[in-house]
DNA sequence: CCTGTATATCGGTATATTTCGATATATGGA
DNA sequence: TCCATATATCGAAATATACCGATATACAGG
């Protein structure tokens, strides 16, 4: 839990929109039939949704998991990504806990 | 509230620092005789703290003020800075609202 | 008004971040 | 094994951030 990196990733606002998607599914377009029971989103979908280049997604997704903020699963020649609630949940704790006095 | 601009000002650690240090008036010299009344800190003890330049360390605490962490209060020469509690949580309001899954 | 002290602002350099296109790697299928 | 597709990594250019020293401003006291 390095919230000096959790911090760096959360500071652009593209990567927060992403999280924010990530919270619904149907912010995307429906799964391939043989990924429906799969959680996650495929890079191919954040980075059409972003409208930025496939190799800047791919580093943003990235630097989110890094930090601790999303999960990913590779299937075939696919990665998906979901939010890693946990991650963000405790990230939220230790920075209240830092920011906030006592 | 501008989230963005709050994130940035926090993605620092020396900026952080300072906010946990204004949270005990004791990390800092005791105040002079005629300022003892006075809530916050000045600059220069937050620089002499900090070990860095006097122009850094202003140009700190006034992206700190912008984004509402802090609170500035001038008497004569000097500007004493403290922590703006409402602001701090105002923010971790909003920035958990953002984050957090609903 | 002159001087000294505290703080703010300016202008510059070094470093980090953003973002891209090109290329590398992994995988599934003909 | 060869090709097409999805993703990852690399190298570079443009922009932003971290700092500094120099200078400007604000104020207090003689």
């Amino acid at each position: 839990m390095d919230i000096e990196q959790a911090l760096s990733a959360l500071n652009n606002p593209i990567r927060r929109q992403i999280l924010e998607w990530l919270k619904d599914r149907s912010n995307f377009p429906p799964a391939l039939p043989e990924h429906e029971d799969l959680d996650g989103v495929c890079v191919g979908y954040i980075q059409e949704k972003a409208g930025l280049s496939q190799s800047t997604i791919s580093n943003y997704m990235g630097l989110l998991k890094k930090a601790g903020f999303v999960l990913s699963e590779r299937h075939g020649q696919w990665t998906f990504y979901r939010r890693d609630e946990a991650g963000i949940q405790s990230f939220c704790t230790a920075f209240e806990q830092e920011l906030l006095r006592k």
